[in-house]
DNA sequence: GTCGGCAGTTGAACACGTTCAAGAAGGGCG
DNA sequence: CGCCCTTCTTGAACGTGTTCAACTGCCGAC
């Protein structure tokens, strides 16, 4: 038991042993509060109280209250992939796969998106350890792309050659923006993001379609070089 | 005395109450210490202390600190303007003024790289009043919406009729988008936003011309429509 | 058995953003 | 001049996230 094969931090956590289990408790009083009063509202000491801890106690295995919200997207990540688990093996066109995905990733997040919305001020802030590009999140990056890869992998698709490795993470870059979007979404139940989702897969789907047309070949590479000169 | 009965603009000075010298003594402190320590290192009580105010004062002119960023975007856009100024007056292919109206507000954001960075992430925030699609950020928002509206009509582009009336507010979303960018850009001088720019610009004027085509014209719609919809 | 080391724990203390009740500074009016 | 009202100014006080020196309890070494 108390086996933790996760590298989960690198910020000198080595948490192997008997804290392992105030560790976590810190953690599911966070997430309760968080989902019950907000980010803002929720203080450290209150957390520090009502786990039974005192609020240094806290900082010894999260190194600030922002870390505490990495363990949310931590847990997110997981959820998104286990309910996306039905759609990839049900569906094998890749429209259908990739709405699945991307609807999927919105059903975790939804009971969330009251708190879960501040939270994206943060993740925002380029030197921030929670911003989706930094280094400390790489770990959910790369496990989010990877779930895109297979959107691809499993389809039926016939995708250009020169465009198929670079996709996987141009939808997970198009996951972000619907994100972007379902964060400022006031809609009731956000369902203009769901018809974000509706109307952008399509067009997606089309495109990447378009891309192994011999006429567009050289726009498909002109953005394909573009891309590559961006990436960090 | 010699005062003129009130509020007749820019004579001297705005006219208003007493205070508006403290207020700009207090912005203009502000943006100094911003500058010359980055945001989070720059306390209230510094720029109190600066300015040779009481801090209690600053909260009079200025909801919060996140206020005073409001008024580096409200700066930031008015130097854009200016900047763009010329390229307008120079180029007339819609490409060209585009590219020089994108570069313009690079220009004037780069010697704040270093703490503009950190603001954004307060913008992010949807609740935030600081969030560029915020009610509160309407007015600079309308004015950058509108020199992009003067990218177009000055150019001697044809553009899809049904396109037209929304490509302005498009063009200033692509802008948003390239300024996302630069904050996450860590290349010296942030170069790799130029070649952003310089990449994607064509790409988009190609875009804008092609949404004339009778075969695509189903696509625009399709695009158009989703926009619409979309738009709170 | 005792002792040393160290993961784990504590809570007071610090710096910060923000608030607020109180006061000062003007200016119009009799 | 005396009065009043609005505008402006003050700084102590509050609640917050965070730090840190001190303490506790456990476990292996001798």
């Amino acid at each position: 038991m108390t086996e933790q094969p996760a590298q989960t931090t690198t910020a000198g956590d080595p948490a192997t042993a008997r804290g392992e289990q105030t560790r976590q408790l810190i953690r599911d009083t966070a997430m309760r509060l968080f989902r019950e009063r907000g980010y803002a509202q929720t203080t450290m000491r209150a957390i520090a109280q009502e786990a039974g801890v005192a609020v240094g106690n806290a900082y010894y295995y999260f190194g600030s209250k922002d870390h505490l919200i990495q363990e949310f997207y931590a847990q997110s990540q997981v959820a998104h992939r286990a309910a996306a688990q039905p759609v990839l093996e049900r569906e094998d066109a890749f429209g259908a796969r990739l709405a699945g995905v991307l609807h999927a990733g919105i059903d975790v997040l939804t009971p969330s998106h009251a708190f879960a919305a501040t939270f994206f001020k943060t993740a925002a802030e380029p030197t921030s350890p929670l911003s989706p590009f930094s280094a400390e999140s790489s770990g959910p990056r790369q496990a989010a792309i990877e779930l895109f890869g297979e959107v691809l992998t499993g389809s039926t698709a016939k995708v250009d050659a020169e465009l198929r490795p670079q996709l996987p993470e141009l939808l997970w870059l198009a996951y972000m923006g619907v994100i972007l979007y379902w964060v400022h979404d006031r809609s009731p139940g956000q369902t203009k993001t769901r018809q974000l989702i509706d109307g952008a897969v399509p067009l997606i789907d089309r495109l990447v379609g378009l891309s192994r047309l011999r006429v567009l070949r050289p726009v498909t590479r002109q953005v394909l070089d573009l891309i590559r000169t961006l990436r960090h």
